[in-house]
RNA sequence: GAAGGCAAUCGGAUAGCUGCGUCUUGGAAAGGAAAAUCCAAAGAUGAGGAAAGUCCGGGCUUCACGGAAACAAGAUACCGGAUAACGUCCGGCUGGAGUAAUCCACGGGAAAGCGCCGCAGAAAAUUACCGCCGCGUAUAUCGCGGUAAGGUUGAAAAGGCGAGGUAAGAGCUCACCGCGUGUGCAGUAAUGCGCACGGCAAGGCAAGCCCUAUCUGAUGUAAGACCAAAUUAGGAGAGUUUAAUGUCUUCAUUAAACUGCACGAGGUGUUUCCGACUCGCUCCAGAGGUGGGUCGCACCAGCCAAGCGGUAACGUUUGGUGUAGAUGAAUAGCUAUCGCACAAAAUCUUUGCCGUUGGUGGUAAAGCAAAUUGUGUACAGAACUCGGCUUAUAGAUUGCCUUCAAUU
RNA sequence: GCGCUCUUAGCUCAGCAGGAUAGAGCAACAGCCUUCUAAGCUGUGGGUCGGGCGUUCGAAUCGCCCAGAGCGCG
């Protein structure tokens, strides 16, 4: 992935997990301040398929869709020093491309509003995550 | 033409836009712990028949090697062959299903032993309730004895059936069938066919324990090998020789070596024995690290074609060919067109029927050409690797065979 | 990658070296009791024993093949 680098290590998975989350009816997006970053870094992007969506080839495919989209969106939507995961849900599979990408675009939006405006409960929940 | 069986193959195509992994070449920057890295660069290449389940068998890896015996645990089981090996495959046998092609079968042993066989029934394995017959007494709703033909139960009751025989009966005797033993022929064998004898030898279950024969060490590429970084606290026991340093020497520390002898340590299910071997250090404790990089890792029992041998599985010769290598895991996302399958209504053609003087109209059936619309286009993603098995799978194609029908 | 266990009523579990009516508690429904409710008492219904094939006279139980759920090792 030479456009956007990639989250990898399960501790940052969980500390995504338990910042920001936003759910839509076709994908469900995490987000955390990336932690001790003392110079501006590149957004990081995590993709998350469970098992409970199917066998591996259709985990497989959810991923790639959702990468597909964030190619296209990355330099527009994703903000520095930030990590995002999206999760697949059942839909991600098998619903119009055209509803998957609208649907990612308004969950970074909604995300980006709630890191941008309120900062200080964010504070709060970073801090709480590092604990 | 219809129905069925077996075997084999394929399992979307093209174009456009946006992208990914690996390799090669080139360039860029950084440098010296090993590596890595970057590029709107170029080129090549990139999932399956099951990649799946993990049910078997190999390769390779580490555990110090080989052989023998006993025990333990597990697996397999008609016969012969193929194979690196197998629980797989091929051919045959036996039994069963089907008109047939063909298909199905964990298909050894119950006269080695133990165990189990509910209810019913006299009795579920050394049995006798009702019967039948004889004798006794007093003529029986009695006693003793013989018998197992008949009755009752049940999934199963001590060969079947007919005749002779008898007090009544019984392989008690005989014919046929079944079974067992011996034997001849065919066959490598399982087995088949025939002959003779026995006189029925005491039921079933081994996917209950078990017996017999054969086979099997464990471990899984996160195996394992190497490089780099970081960090720590040592202690106990223990040969010989040489060199260096410290020390006046003994001695201590460090490094290197092991000819002979001795000593110690090292065993792959357990124990024992034999041979050969390896190491000279072994044991205990503690600290750090949370996972960096390289190899293993893609050339093989490889794939394709033709010839030869073999009924076949398969073997062999010659020629050609090189074909994924990720690690939060690439091989794609989207769009358009086409292909394939199924369905639909209308149009068209033919035929029949109805109406009309006629043009022609209506209705029903069949047909297939071109176009249209709709739906569907499966199962599913390599993770060290190979040979199988099992399971999932829209649909398409080819070959051979069987039965039925029609035509010639 | 490798290995192990489980699946029985709406829920939690028994029953499994084969024997037929598959039980228990809670829950549900009905009745009694009470002015009413709860508790209590009495009764009733509810099961393809995860699915399929086999062995057997007979399978929830034994064997094989699947499905689903859970656990462990590294």
């Amino acid at each position: 992935m030479s456009n956007f680098p990639i989250i990898k290590k399960r501790k940052d998975f969980l500390r995504a997990a338990k910042a920001e989350t936003v759910i839509f009816h076709n994908v469900l997006l995490q987000a955390a301040h990336t932690l001790f970053a003392t110079e501006p870094q590149p957004a990081r992007i995590g993709f998350t398929a469970t098992k409970r969506l199917g066998k591996a080839h259709i985990r497989n495919r959810t991923k790639r869709r959702l990468r597909a989209v964030v190619r296209e969106i990355y330099k527009k939507y994703a903000l520095p020093d930030t990590d995002y995961v999206l999760v697949g849900r059942y839909d991600t599979y098998c619903c119009p491309f055209e509803n998957l990408r609208s649907d990612i675009i308004r969950a970074f939006k909604k995300i980006n509003k709630a890191f941008t405006e309120p900062p200080e409960t964010n504070d709060e929940k970073i801090t709480d995550c590092a604990d």
